[in-house]
DNA sequence: ATTAGTTCTAGTCAATATGACTTTAACTAA
DNA sequence: TTAGTTAAAGTCATATTGACTAGAACTAAT
């Protein structure tokens, strides 16, 4: 707690200091059910404020790289991850967000897919955890992440954003089940099914999906894009 | 274009700055028709870089302040005007947006009553011009305002944000002259006004609105709040 | 005073979308 | 061959939506 007069004075007269962090979510099994289930990249901290715990990949704007070029970065720095799906969150400029000085960061949500989410950096400074078992994060972080995990559902509910946490190729089972993990309630398969083949993005392929102990399942692929936002395009 | 390498090497060292800026909407009556269509207040730059040419009212981030209240504070100095409808719309960060250095800016916008939309300050460099006929302003501020709409057409059509251009009493076919300011296009009164009362925020008042040259439609009241997001809470 | 003109308001009706449910198909494992 | 499983298609009742009709309630003109 050492906020003495001369830190005080110091805070006055500098800027706002200007982050970008990152919340990248991907499937993984559950490790009872083994049914997939939202996960996220922490970085755990080596330095105060808040010193060992878990926050978000973070870091400085470089003078040379756009806000979606720095959020991009910093995610492959920090866990070798490419995102099929990266978009602006929300500016975070709250004043009392860090304790010894004033941080506005601009927080960008990813997600990537499970075979690439397998492959991702994992260390004694950089571990997964599952989207609803975080426990205390640093800053304010467990809010940023409630409310990515609100936008998300709310996407989902809406625009075809599941399939950018899927692989190129998939079972309307999978698909369904990604709905289920995100919005954490069951639905029906056959009305669910409906719902999705009326959707013009997703295109039959001739495969199936062999080696169920079952009827195997066509294989669907998703063609369309992300949305539109000012920069990438996207945002409803 | 004094872009010499004493400059160029100054930009590179200093930090991005940060400024906020607000895009207003109220309704105004159109010149022509009378009906009601959307008008935002721009400032004449004073200097340069793009001296003389219209932009979005903006400054800088104070230390004390939250980004929201900046935001705020940005509105009431350059119009007069206190919003009833705040939100966070997009932070802004490509590299090449201010010629002379790197500026991040995160936008705000804003919704304000027609009532207090009338008593704004104008001045020779505080003017309201109508939405869609803005001509070419300074810096990214035409891409800006065109996203601004973006997102004020898609919330109009889901949530019940049209409540905030309108005063606390309102008629049903006030509301949807709002609706059609914004979206542009003409909508069925019966089953505009079968929606409206669908919802639970639009609560009856025993008045009537008198004047008119044939029957005097009952006024309503919206009774619900702006929605939800990380700071004042809001954003589907 | 009557009538025409206007918008408000409450309905009808058909088409479409949605949720709950049933049935048949196609595979594996016993 | 049969039981077990999920895929896939279809049924049916209900809810929502868009296009439209008609009476109610006012003003303005005749």
């Amino acid at each position: 707690m050492n906020t003495n007069s001369a830190n005080v004075a110091e805070r006055r007269l500098a800027p706002p200091s200007l982050a970008i962090s990152t919340v990248i979510f991907a499937l993984r099994p559950s490790e009872k059910s083994g049914r997939p289930t939202l996960w996220l990249p922490l970085v755990r901290r080596i330095r105060e404020p808040y010193k060992d715990m878990w926050a978000l990949p973070g870091g400085p704007l470089a003078h040379d790289e756009s806000l979606q070029d720095a959020a991009s970065r910093n995610l492959r720095e920090t866990t070798g991850l490419t995102p099929h799906y990266l978009e602006q969150l929300y500016a975070f400029g709250g004043l009392h967000r860090s304790p010894t000085q004033r941080v506005v960061s601009i927080v960008y949500w990813a997600l990537v897919q499970p075979t690439e989410a397998a492959l991702a950096d994992e260390s004694e400074n950089v571990r997964w955890f599952r989207a609803d078992r975080l426990g205390e994060l640093a800053f304010d972080h467990n809010a940023i992440v409630d409310y990515a995990l609100w936008r998300l559902r709310n996407k989902m509910a809406y625009g075809s954003i599941a399939y950018h946490l899927l692989g190129e190729f998939f079972t309307l089972a999978q698909v369904r089940e990604v709905y289920e993990a995100v919005l954490d309630r069951q639905l029906d398969p056959a009305n669910f099914r409906r719902h999705v083949k009326a959707t013009p993005e997703i295109e039959e392929t001739g495969e199936y999906l062999q080696g169920g102990k079952h009827r195997p399942p066509r294989l669907y692929r998703f063609t369309g894009t992300p949305g539109l936002g000012p920069d990438n395009r996207s945002t409803p």
